[in-house]
DNA sequence: TAGATTGTTAATCGATTAACAATC
DNA sequence: TAGATTGTTAATCGATTAACAATC
């Protein structure tokens, strides 16, 4: 197969071919794409073309074998070793995020990203810990983020934050960035920013309300 | 034009539309489809085959008058009237929804998105209130619905729990709901659901962290 | 009028589905 | 072996982009 730039259509899948594979995984070792397919959402074909992009993990006549197939997935997706991330604006979506993040870490053996560090710009927190972790001021993103090793940001600041604190983050030498803010935050094409916006999500779906 | 349904690549981009509308609006009375793209990060083509689904809203020579496509683009949304909304499951994620979106409402009069009520199945919050919303019972669902006229909701409830309240919800007649479990609602298909799931969101993108 | 920009049709691109030979 | 299911190629579908006549 040449080589070619994975679409992201394909990658939002594998998470839930994850998932998938979890819930299985106690009652049987192997799964089809049809099976696998139908408890995704998806049809069998379009797994099978998913997987085919990585390798040839199937066996003809029988399907793929459970295990083997998660740890690949969980490979591709890097997420075979912990992964450290920091959270940045430490407010009430901040850390209700923290809290749900924290405890997702704790109780779910396969949730394999972990919270080490958060950010904000108050000096009345800064110093200060949430749910046992640090709160750091954001002039100190950079080094926070060389010393600890952090690959991952959640962005919870206000709107005319966000494009800075994206900055500090990229230049620290971080990759992937959730934003949770309500403006988009442009960035050098090698930093992939997730857009979480909730305000645009709802504006979305109301035109679903029908009338 | 024969009609067809429009997809909902298409509706995902009114908002953002409605975004740089208001953002220009004291500036300009008018604005072309290529400085609406370029600032929604979109094409001009696809700016103006998006709008011409609705209507011939622009003007050759001159764009698009900022007013009135704002105007008809609420419509479209729904967004002209205010909706109200619900929210289930008032745990941390819950209460930080609640006050962000509060807020949201007060402070931006374009954001015409009320949430009104909220539900719970501890007894020992139930008929208290939060941030000024009064929070009731899971199973007053269809009765409060009915009697606030809440078209949308979002769902903060565990995973096991949020397929029992997405019926409760389609039952009471909600046709649009913004799900953060890290499961999947089965639901006729006249109610839409759109998944924030943030486990999902956050193991996709872990593939982009490279290393 | 001359210049600008729309609405729309045709061309292109990319993603999904169907089909099937290979093979467990 | 017979039945099942993969990996892959070709066909289809849908969304985006390019191009341009119409017209403000």
């Amino acid at each position: 197969m040449a080589w070619k730039r994975i679409s992201d259509a394909v990658i939002r899948r594998l998470p839930l071919y994850l998932r998938v594979l979890e819930e299985v995984k106690s009652k049987q070792s192997s799964i089809s794409s049809q099976e696998l397919g139908s408890k995704a959402g998806v049809t069998p074909a379009l797994v099978r073309k998913d997987l085919a992009w990585f390798g040839e993990f199937g066996k003809q006549g029988v399907g793929y074998d459970v295990e083997f197939l998660q740890d690949e997935l969980r490979k591709i997706l890097h997420l075979d070793a912990p992964i450290h991330m920091a959270l940045v604006g430490v407010g009430s979506l901040g850390r209700a995020l923290t809290r749900y993040n924290r405890r997702r870490f704790r109780d779910d053996p396969i949730f394999t990203i972990n919270l080490v560090a958060l950010f904000d710009a108050d000096p009345k927190v800064v110093g200060t810990t949430f749910d046992g972790v640090s709160i750091h001021h954001i002039t100190d993103i950079s080094r926070v983020v060389a010393k600890m090793d952090i690959q991952m940001a959640i962005v919870t600041v206000p709107a005319d934050a966000a494009q800075e604190v994206g900055n500090l983050l990229a230049e620290a030498g971080v990759k992937a960035i959730l934003n949770f803010a309500p403006v988009s935050i442009d960035l050098p094409s090698d930093v992939h920013v997730a857009n979480a916006d909730l305000s645009l999500e709802l504006q979305r779906l109301a035109y679903y309300i029908h009338g």
